[in-house]
DNA sequence: AATAAAAGTTTAACATAACAAACTTTTGGG
DNA sequence: CCCAAAAGTTTGTTATGTTAAACTTTTATT
């Protein structure tokens, strides 16, 4: 028995985005690169689609379009050939995640784990910190400053 | 001008396969599915595909997806219309998520936050507890109690 | 037993994010 | 200046995980 023909759905307008499934609107794996240019532009003065790729282990096209949907969202501006600079909007983001990362270290250290040796735990938790439980994560490192561990 | 063709590559013998991200092999979604019929399981005695759908805010069509999946890798075994129930593979994965989701709660307890209010941020960071570092959390919940933070 | 409701599955489409191959642009060394 | 290497992009494919619509199977009610 043939099957019922379905309607021809409208044409969505696409536009670009990235589904938002955390605090900053972005997918971990868009705030990875912000973290990750933030970092060069810190270690190197300027981040380029080759240093991105070789950084997060992943290929050159890959990186591509990233970049390319970031900037079109806002989060970077490009100067072809010469990398690209995060807009304050994107360094809001690098932010985020590095303080977040900075504090996980420091508690992993207190907790007698090297962060260092623990860095795929931090990486993952570090995009699933909201910005209320983020005060006591830094209440959590400074108290065990005071009452280590061992 | 023409572009050149491609040669066609081998076709690739496709399994079943969850791309494995993460401790359990399995990927995040995976985790909490199991999570979720293990958590349904306790409180009622069975899961059923509706079940999972209303737990986790999908809709039925993607849960029945995922348990064929979860069963065909060998994570539980279904009983058409009547539930499911974990293998002992599930078993230890479902069991090893809420090992960390309790610590965490609790840890979250002992830091002054509500549990209860930061569920989304313990739901994402308990699929990012290794192995190793689990019992520098459990140690960390135990240190707490002693010394707490108010 | 009939049938309506509930449960489950199939199919088609989409978004994200990755890779590989091929192609283009830029840059730097000779 | 030329041209090779480096950098970047385009195109095509894949995997995961989701929705929506339509369909099928089971269960339960009358």
């Amino acid at each position: 028995m043939p099957r019922k023909s379905r309607p021809a759905p409208e044409a969505p307008a696409k536009r670009a985005k990235l589904s938002s499934h955390h605090r900053s609107g972005l997918t971990e794996s868009a705030e990875d690169y912000l973290e990750c240019i933030s970092n060069l532009i810190g270690r190197n003065g300027y981040a380029s689609v080759s240093d991105v790729a070789d950084e997060l282990d992943l290929i050159r096209p890959s990186v591509s379009i990233m970049i390319k949907r970031l900037a079109d969202l806002g989060y970077l501006r490009r100067e072809p050939y010469r990398g690209f600079m995060l807009t304050p909007k994107g360094e809001e983001v690098a932010n985020s995640i590095q303080e977040r990362h900075a504090v996980l270290s420091e508690i992993f250290r207190l907790m007698g784990l090297n962060p260092d040796q623990f860095y795929a735990d931090i990486e993952g938790i570090e995009h699933h910190i909201s910005d209320a439980a983020l005060p006591g994560f830094r209440k959590l490192a400074k108290h065990l400053a005071k009452f280590p561990m061992k």
